[in-house]
RNA sequence: CGGGGCGUAGCGCAGUCUGGUUAGCGCACUUGUUUUGGGAACAAGGGGUCGUGAGUUCGAAUCCCACCGCCCCGACCA
C-alpha cells in the first residue's frame, strides 16, 4: 500500500495524525465553545462500552451508584487548604442567576449571588458534605459510592480528549473506619482499572504510585497507571488516591466506634476519564485510522452487502441477516458478537476506507458469488489491503476465536512497543543524555534510583520530564539516587508526558 | 497574559499587495445516466450577511480604524 488514509503519517507529524485520526474516525470534533469537544456517535459508544465494563467492576467490587450536584459553593471548596490550592488556578465560577436585556438587543447577567458557586472540578468537597450527614456509626461504613458525570477545569491549552475543559468520567468515592482498609480499596480500585485497561482496551499500563509532588491535591497518597503512546510519551490513564484523614476532617465525616467514641473516618477517591479515549487512539492507531481492540468496538464485525439489482439485493441481504444472527448468536468476552450491515448506497470502496478508519476489526464482503459458494470475503483491520474467501459456518464458528487472537495480538504488540523503550539510567548524566538533544527522537521511559523528594524536580523539569510514577511491581531495591546520591529504596519511571 | 498566524459555501483554499462585470476553485451535497469484489466517470444543479461595526471612495472581500473569534508557540494540568 502507498497511499494512507491518514495525512499525515505518525512519522511526519504525530500530533496532527492525532487529530486526522479522530476525525476520520468521526469520534469527535471542536464545538463552538472553547476547549470543549463534541463527542460523536462513534465516540460515544466507546465510551458507553468503557462505562458499561467498568460499571459492572464497580458493583462487583461492592460499590453504587450516585450522583451530585454540579455546583459547588465556594466555601465547601476552600475547607481543604491544599485542594483549593490545587484547584484555584483552573474553576469556573458562576456568579449570576439571571439574565436581563442589556438595552442593546442582547442580554446581560443579573441578580449576583451571595456566594459563588465553582462548576465542580471534582467532588471531593460536595460529596464530603453528604457523606458527613450520611455517616453516623461503624456500621454505615464502609461507604462506597461512585459518581458518572462531566467535570470543569479551565484549561490553557486543550486537546481532543486527552485535555479538554469539560470532560466526562466516573469519580469513585469511599469512606473506611480504618487506614489499612481505605488503603486497600485504593490499591484494589488501581487494580480494577488496570486489569480494565489491559484486558479491554489492551494497553499496557505500570501500576505506581505518584512521587510526593505529583499528588492529587489534598491526597496522602496517589496511585496511577502510565501507559506508553506511539510517540513514547507517557499517559496516566487513571488515578487512585488515599485521602487520609485530610477530607473528612474538613467535610466533618465523624462516626461512633464499637466503644461508643467518635473517630474521624478515612477516604479515597478514584478516576477515570474520557481522557483514556485518547490513549486507546494512540495506542493502536496506524495511518490507516483507528485500530480498536475487539473488546472496545462498537461494531466487531461490518457486512458489506454487494449487489447489481433489486433481484440481487433480496438474495444478499437475507444472507446477510441470517449471516447477522448466526455470528450475534456467538458470546465474545461475555457478550453478543457486535455486528452491523452497512447498506447504505455508496461506492464500495469508499465504504470499506470509512470502516477501516473507525477501526472496525472485521469487515465481510458479501455479494452473489459468496452466496452461491456459501463463503464471505473476510478482511482484518490488522491486515489492511488483504482479504480472503472462508466459508461462512468456518467464519461463525471462528468469529469468536479471531477477535480474541486480535484482542491479545493488540495487547502483545503495544507491550513490546514500550518494553523495547524502558531504559535502565544509572547517572544524572545519562538521565541528561537520554532526554536531551534531537527533539525529534522519541527517548521513551527512563527508569531509575531516585528519593521521593520535592528536590529532585530541579534536575528534570528544565528537560520538560515528569517523574511518572514509582511502580509498585518488583521494586524492593536500592541504590543510590541518581539526582542527590542519597539511598533510595525504590526505583522511579521518568518519561516526557501528555 | 506575552510572541506569531488566520477569519471568503459543510470542509480545504485562491482572490486582498495593485479597489472595478454576476466572488471563484477542489472535495462534499442533490438529480440523472453508465458503473460497482479495494478510495468510479460524465452531465446538470443547490448552497455566500467575504468574522462584526464604523470609515475613505462613484465603487470595498480588497484600503484605514476599532472590536470579536479561532489556531500555533511559551508559563499550568486528568
Amino acid at each position: 500500500m502507498t497511499k494512507t488514509a491518514i495525512t499525515p503519517t505518525r512519522a511526519e507529524n504525530y500530533p496532527e495524525w492525532y487529530q486526522q485520526v479522530i476525525s476520520a474516525a468521526d469520534l469527535a470534533e471542536n464545538s463552538a465553545v472553547r476547549g470543549c469537544m463534541v463527542i460523536k456517535p462513534w465516540g460515544y459508544a466507546i465510551w458507553e462500552l468503557i462505562q458499561a465494563d467498568l460499571d459492572k467492576r464497580f458493583k462487583k467490587t461492592g460499590h453504587v451508584n450516585a450522583y451530585f450536584p454540579l455546583l459547588i459553593p465556594l466555601s465547601h471548596l476552600e475547607k481543604e487548604a491544599e485542594h483549593v490550592e490545587g484547584f484555584a488556578k483552573e474553576c469556573a465560577v458562576v456568579t449570576h442567576h439571571r439574565l436581563v436585556p442589556d438595552g442593546k438587543g442582547g442580554l446581560k447577567p443579573d441578580g449576583e449571588l451571595e456566594e459563588p458557586f465553582v462548576i465542580r472540578p471534582t467532588s471531593e468537597t460536595i460529596i464530603g458534605e453528604s457523606f458527613s450527614k450520611w455517616v453516623k456509626s461503624y456500621r454505615d461504613l464502609p461507604l462506597l459510592i461512585n459518581q458518572w458525570a462531566n467535570v470543569m477545569r479551565w484549561e490553557m491549552r486543550t486537546r481532543m480528549f486527552l485535555r479538554t475543559s469539560e470532560f466526562l468520567w466516573q469519580e469513585g468515592h469511599t469512606v473506611h473506619a480504618t487506614d489499612t482498609e481505605a488503603v486497600a480499596e485504593t490499591i484494589q480500585m488501581l487494580g480494577v482499572y488496570a486489569d480494565f485497561v489491559q484486558d479491554v482496551l489492551a494497553m499496557p499500563v505500570i501500576k505506581g504510585e505518584k512521587p510526593c509532588f505529583e499528588r492529587f491535591p489534598g491526597a496522602v497518597n496517589t496511585y496511577c497507571i502510565e501507559a506508553m503512546m506511539q510517540d513514547c510519551k507517557a499517559l496516566q490513564a487513571g488515578t487512585s488516591h488515599f485521602l487520609g484523614q485530610n477530607f473528612a476532617k474538613a467535610s466533618n465525616i465523624q462516626f461512633q466506634n464499637k466503644s461508643g467514641e467518635m473517630e474521624t473516618a478515612w477516604t479515597t477517591s478514584w478516576g477515570v476519564s474520557t481522557r483514556m479515549i485518547g490513549g486507546l487512539i494512540m495506542t493502536h492507531s496506524d495511518d490507516n485510522g483507528l485500530v480498536l481492540p475487539p473488546r472496545i468496538a462498537p461494531y466487531q464485525i461490518v457486512i458489506q452487502p454487494i449487489y447489481r439489482n433489486d433481484e440481487q439485493r433480496d438474495t444478499v441481504i437475507n444472507y446477510c441477516n441470517s449471516l447477522k444472527q448466526d455470528l450475534e448468536s456467538q458470546l465474545f468476552a461475555g457478550n453478543e458478537i457486535r455486528v452491523h450491515i452497512d447498506d447504505r448506497d455508496i461506492q464500495g470502496g469508499a465504504k470499506s476506507w470509512e470502516w477501516i478508519k473507525k477501526g472496525v476489526p472485521l469487515r465481510l464482503e458479501v455479494g452473489m458469488r459468496d452466496v452461491e459458494n456459501n463463503a464471505v470475503m473476510l478482511s482484518r483491520r490488522d491486515d489492511v489491503g488483504n482479504k480472503n474467501s472462508i466459508a461462512k459456518s468456518d467464519l461463525i464458528n471462528g468469529a469468536v476465536k479471531i477477535l480474541t487472537k486480535m484482542q491479545t495480538s493488540l495487547f502483545a504488540k503495544a507491550e513490546s512497543f514500550r518494553n523495547e523503550r524502558m531504559t535502565a539510567i544509572s547517572s544524572i548524566d545519562e538521565f541528561n543524555k537520554f532526554f536531551a538533544g534531537d527533539k525529534n527522537v522519541d527517548r521513551g521511559f527512563a527508569v531509575a534510583y531516585a528519593v521521593d523528594e520535592v528536590g529532585i524536580e530541579e534536575f528534570i523539569k528544565p528537560l520538560k520530564v515528569t517523574a511518572r510514577c514509582i511502580p509498585l511491581a518488583n521494586n524492593d531495591v536500592a541504590g543510590a539516587c541518581i539526582f542527590t546520591g542519597k539511598p533510595a529504596s525504590h526505583k522511579m519511571v521518568f518519561a516526557k508526558a501528555y
